[in-house]
DNA sequence: AACATGTGTGTAACGGGTTACAGATACATC
DNA sequence: GATGTATCTGTAACCCGTTACACACATGTT
């Protein structure tokens, strides 16, 4: 591979003016710079990113830290940061955290090394400390982690309101929630909100609500013996889509009828939603949006250094499929 | 950060020997490495990967090019790929490629610049002469490219010809196929498997294949209008479980009970088959393993600069669930 | 005594860019 | 004619590790 060096002994001018013409800075006479640029375009030359971001101290690298890609949510999310990375001409990295506190800062760390200039992060594990010691910019996404740092999100509480005022418009006189994991401060948001939609019904009673993973199986579990112990319930709310369609099968295993004998609505709007059956209602996320807000909020702060903390609340919205329908 | 020069002064050594006590070459007499290790952990010194790689031309980092992230069958094979790269001490690049050479080129291109080791790639685009100009190590995932490059991937034939065997076996007498795309070479392998399978039976005819794209929404037309005008088809093999999941779609908005009336059979074992209803039948493919071990050989021949080109072909499974039935 | 081998450490060049600084020239201004 | 300013270019230091090479000393060999 070609170096500027080889590029400039070609040119007949110094390194110097190699580099003044590959980043437009400083004065170039325009005979030189058509000589260089004859001579990059002879020898192929491309200027080598690591030494330039060893110089630099930094790299064009934005790096995101999901829980496990394998949740369909998150694809979408990587998708729309990456998509924005490039655009702006970062190098994208993906790391699975497991929500292990541990692979989180050994991710930290490691892209520290290598100079990362950013992380979009997905977290409800990582402590005020470890942020204070990250000096590059830094936004949570999804869910939120603490108040020294920015982030954007969806308005779970108002959503999830909305959800319960979905069911109880077609009807549905008895509703459960099938919760995400008491950590998550989006699955809690969620939880507040259909207990401020139901609490004060006469119907309402603590048996409405279970407790699993933001997963398929979890709520599957959860949602068999809900309904088998409460066999009343009409309508039921899921943390999330993987979990509505965890419901969905726990229904069709127990001979629930849906959306005839039960709805159920989830949260998210991932793809899935639309390949199951019945198809799911959920509350949509613009999950691409997220992504790219957060990407762009990254990027515009490494280049112009806004260290401002800013809250970004994203909009979710209704989307009726099968799963739901008006009582008679 | 303090720098390698700042261990060496408060070591009172000079940097070759930090470098030494680091690297664990060379030799360093006990008491002076104990200094030095002494000094490292008194200023949290970490070295700086971007220097290093810089020296050495390499920068201990992989890359995985899919399609797209947002088809449920990569994440699970992003998954793998980035566990055994942190295993071995890599950093884990993920790479959109949309299919689209140009986009494909361009990462190409921007992670010799940052001097990639190495990469795993699932392409059906990628030419000869490309392959040529990568000289870092290169396997071939779930696709083969070329025969100029080591690949990993599953009996997509053979496979095929037990998906259709298992629904002759549970009593099919109309078998179609939904097929992939024709330029990818899995799909037409799992085509020619359907079709050395069925076109001497005597009920065959052409109209029993139609081809889609690798998602849901084009199985779904294609499954529609196929079972509408082949009313007589009684199982469906689909090319993947996405096509799967239209399929199953298709035949719920037609009205056609799985799987009393059709049988259905998928390809690859995601994780979406199961949250089905009915779950889906398939060929379940290894996929982790397929990830595991084209990292494995990528870092492998980084590592040891085996350059011998390898063809890794895995077994697939048939998984056996509601959307297939033995006839009565 | 002469030489080989093993141990221990430092100096300095190197990888491939970037840029502060200095020097040179051209032109305008007073 | 002196001074100022804009234009153009090169030298060399710098970013931060790594390692070839040199040198010093200890021990073993013949």
């Amino acid at each position: 591979m070609a170096t500027i060096r080889d590029v400039a002994k070609l040119a007949d001018v110094s390194t110097a003016t190699v580099s003044r013409v590959i980043n437009r800075n400083g004065y170039v006479n325009a005979e030189t710079k058509r000589r260089v640029t004859e001579a990059i375009e002879q020898l192929n030359y491309v200027p080598n990113d690591v030494a330039r971001s060893l110089f630099k101290g930094r790299s064009k690298m934005i790096a995101l830290f999901v829980p496990d890609i394998t949740n369909p949510f998150f694809p979408e999310l990587a998708r729309a940061v990456e998509d924005v990375a490039n655009q702006r001409d970062y190098t994208f990295v993906l790391c699975n955290t497991d929500n292990d506190p541990v692979k989180e800062s050994a991710y930290l760390n490691a892209l520290q090394q290598k100079s990362a200039d950013g992380f979009v992060i997905v977290s409800s594990s990582i402590s005020e400390e470890q942020l204070e010691e990250i000096n590059v910019p830094m936004v949570a996404v999804d869910r939120i982690t603490g108040r020294s740092i920015s982030s954007v999100t969806v308005n779970n509480y108002s959503g999830s309101r909305q959800a319960v005022q979905h069911l109880k418009s077609i009807g549905c006189k008895r509703i459960a929630h099938i919760s995400g994991p008491e950590h998550t401060d989006n699955a809690v948001l969620r939880l507040r909100g259909y207990l401020d939609e139901v609490m004060y019904e006469d119907w309402f009673n603590s048996n409405y609500i279970a407790v699993g993973e933001y997963n398929f199986d979890t709520a599957r579990e959860a949602a068999i013996e809900l309904l088998r112990d409460c066999p009343e319930v009409d309508g039921v709310f899921a943390g999330n889509d993987l979990m509505g369609a965890g419901v969905l099968n726990a229904a069709a295993a127990l001979g629930r009828r849906v959306p005839d004998d039960l709805s159920v609505i989830g949260f998210d709007g991932i793809s899935i939603g639309k390949t199951l059956t019945p198809t799911l209602t959920t509350m949509v996320q613009p999950i691409y949006e997220i992504g790219a807000k957060a990407a762009d909020m990254v990027i515009t702060q490494i280049e112009n250094g806004a260290p401002a903390i800013t809250s970004e609340e994203l909009p979710v919205q209704l989307m009726e499929r099968q799963s739901s329908r008006r009582k008679e």
